[in-house]
DNA sequence: CGGAACCGTGACAAATTCGTTACAGTTTCA
DNA sequence: TGAAACTGTAACGAATTTGTCACGGTTCCG
């Protein structure tokens, strides 16, 4: 959600929060910019009254840029002419709700939206600097460049970045890649995890041993 | 349990002690806040009618700051109306009991509260003024830097931070934490302190030795 | 006060973990 | 059918972790 107002911010998040979504915040638009393209949201809350660039202006930046372009916009704004509005959706908004708004309503407006979104375009791809991650499309790509993963190798990758940040155990992928139901002595994870290591070369940091515990995929390189 | 009724307040939390809680009380909204964050209580119990700041805005702040927004909050109230209900509940509240309550009724919804607890939405992340700690992300930072753990002291210090403010004799920790089934005479415990000690420099002051107990963690340094 | 128990500390060696190489069986595909 | 790719296992060794021992300081109690 991108508003300049805190106690807005707070309210609503708070509430698709409730309503079990997880949120993220924006307070202008260079900052909505910079997350859509890092983080990839599943749908943008947008204020038009922003400081410095207007609300407009960041949704027909955002429906400009390849990478966000997909992504559906609710605005949110105290304007209530009907050149306001239109122009909202020329440029490129999903919808418009006008402040001040109820967060029920509000809420039901993003649920209802996320399920229109659920089927065909639900989020599949995966950006992490240089690495990109599709997963309805089984592509990966270092720097633009087509990386060939085996079937498992995929599917591994694709599990820890789903569960980004928590370590799995080896005990863990073997029932969730491998679907082994018991437990089983064997090195095959170590192996795997070096050939998918191999194979996307620097951006391998992002795959993290905890020795003793397991493996995980950091969001962010320090 | 937050209520400036003294009466009130016996009544309940002799109650709760009957029923095997240990509790601790706060006769308003400043005293809640401050207790909630250090002791880290499993439940609130917390009146809407305190002098100063009401219960409402102790709900919304308890929900805002990351150390208690996940202690549940049973609101106590002679307010009958639907608006303050909803309003409590939006604003946080779990659950919400009428004023006059018998205390056997109130003890049984704790008890039920705390059960439902007790599964899936276990606590896995704890902070300490400069310490934070990510059960499930195997993830501690001291001031946002991150302190490399060996998988037997970060299991060392999440038990003691789960059990926290309980001394865990050495025996206790020998069978939780290393998983032995019968005693030994070994002074590993103690190594292992050391080192985590070591690693977290200053903030191991939490990391408390009673002298022919065991250790534990304190939730405050004096 | 002195002795015994307790616990922090440094040092060392054994044990464990995991990255790596190599190999062989299985599967896939032209 | 045969070659290539995929997958899992075994063995080796480097790095890290773990547990033990001995020493000495601290605390407690008779």
């Amino acid at each position: 959600m991108v508003d300049d107002e805190p106690d807005v911010l707070d309210l609503v998040t708070y509430n698709l929060g409730q309503a079990g979504f997880q949120t993220d915040t924006a307070v202008d638009g260079a900052e909505a910019l910079r997350k859509a393209r890092s983080i990839n949201p599943d749908l943008i809350l947008l204020d038009l009254m922003l400081p410095e660039m207007d609300g407009l202006e960041v949704c027909k930046l955002l429906r400009r840029d390849p990478k966000t372009s997909a992504i559906p916009i609710i605005m949110l704004t105290a304007r209530a002419s009907e050149i306001d509005r239109i122009l909202g959706l020329e440029l490129g908004a999903t919808d418009y709700v006008p402040k001040p708004f109820s967060p029920r309503e509000l809420v039901l407006r993003v649920k209802k939206r996320l399920e229109q979104n659920a089927g065909p375009q639900a989020k599949t791809a995966f950006i992490f600097g240089p690495l990109n991650v599709d997963v309805s499309r089984h592509l990966v790509t270092v720097k633009g460049k087509r990386i060939e993963l085996t079937a498992t190798e995929f599917k591994l990758l694709t599990l820890l970045i789903q569960r980004i940040g928590h370590v799995q155990s080896r005990d863990q992928l073997l029932r969730d890649v491998w679907e082994y139901e018991s437990h089983i002595d064997t090195r095959t994870v170590d192996t795997h995890m070096r050939r998918l290591r191999e194979k996307l070369g620097p951006v391998s940091k992002h795959l993290d041993t905890v020795r003793g515990v397991g493996y995980r995929f950091l969001a962010e390189l320090n």
